[in-house]
DNA sequence: TGAATAAACTAATAACATTAGCTCAGGCTG
DNA sequence: CAGCCTGAGCTAATGTTATTAGTTTATTCA
């Protein structure tokens, strides 16, 4: 038999990320990855410590992924227009990905990597705040205001948590749009 | 033997709720509720129909308990007093009971009588809304703005999303005021 | 008092995570 | 070039969990 299966640690996360984003976070388990692998559960320890540490790898690779995105959507744009583009693609990626970004907005206490790397994808919207007029404390409340929104929204949206009468897409703008208001009035009051 | 344990659904559900809120959904187990009720698993099959449906039964009573105690906190209000009111009970609840919180806020799929349910906590928030001069479509915007922003923000500070040099606090007011603020406007607007 | 019922139990099955120890293929060393 | 070492798969086994089947027992009610 010249054809082992050859994994690779990479492989792992890879199919475990496939199967996270098409049917959910409960539905990983390391025997449905072994399956999909073709190889047997035990074998998968030979390139990942266990069920825990996988999820977390998943989680890492999604939140780099995610905030390289929202990076990218900033880039070249400022003010309301960076606004508009970074949240776009932050519900952009929450639709297409919504399992990995599920798993990317959930908490491990005790794991200062992990904390680190959820920092990354506020880090745009830090940058983009920068070109308003507020001082060092409203400018953390703005931040915490913008993530804590457009986190909800994703959220809400991606359990079908919105009725299905008027359109989630302009609502979404009208949520963008008050931000983005509630920003301007706020540096202008001073 | 004169002390048989005789339980009841309700015990049961009302140990699953504590297990939930002290360690997390992924911390309910029927053993551990067998465990905590002094009684072996098979024996809860007399009064749930398993973990799936008891973990509902526990989503269902939060979701209740929570939108009730939304309603109360509007009582007597209107206006931006009503919406601060509600906020703050809002995050209050998240506080006090983070496990039953973050499951009253997943979703079940292909449950009706669960959806009716989700939507009692946003009745007080509609009925505020009544009080702005708004159009249907702007009010569902409104209202999904509103509680985009809180359950969002509630859920990054529950996992401890937020870095611990600025106060929490201060930003939910902040948060709170834009929202009240982006109202006002666009109420003014037209 | 005796039968019916409810609610506990024991025993058993199946899915899963994880560990231990075995095997084989390929590359490296002498 | 031969033998060994290592990496990566495997099988077997253990422990935890959910769940079902079938049994027992206590209480209630006629």
């Amino acid at each position: 038999m010249t054809g082992r299966k050859r994994l690779t640690a990479q492989s792992v996360v890879d199919a475990a990320s496939a199967i996270v984003d098409a049917e959910g976070t409960s539905a990983l388990t390391l025997s449905r990855v072994a399956r999909e692998l073709g190889v047997k559960p035990p074998s998968l320890y030979n390139h990942v410590i266990g069920l825990d540490s996988l999820l977390r790898d998943v989680a890492l690779m999604a939140t780099e992924d995610f905030a390289d995105r929202l990076g990218a959507a900033a880039m070249g744009r400022t003010g309301p227009a960076a606004l508009r583009a970074v949240a776009a693609e932050f519900r952009a990626y929450a639709k297409a990905h919504p399992g990995l970004y599920e798993l990317s907005a959930q908490a491990r206490p005790h794991d200062e990597e992990y904390a680190r790397a959820s920092m990354r994808p506020v880090e745009p919207v830090i940058a983009i705040l920068r070109g308003y007029d507020l001082d060092e404390k409203e400018s953390i409340h703005a931040v915490r205001t913008l993530r804590a929104a457009l986190h909800g929204f994703v959220s809400l949206e991606s359990i079908g948590g919105f009725g299905l009468d008027v359109d989630v897409d302009e609502s979404f703008a009208w949520l963008v749009a008050s931000l983005v208001e509630a920003l301007e009035s706020d540096t202008t009051r001073g």
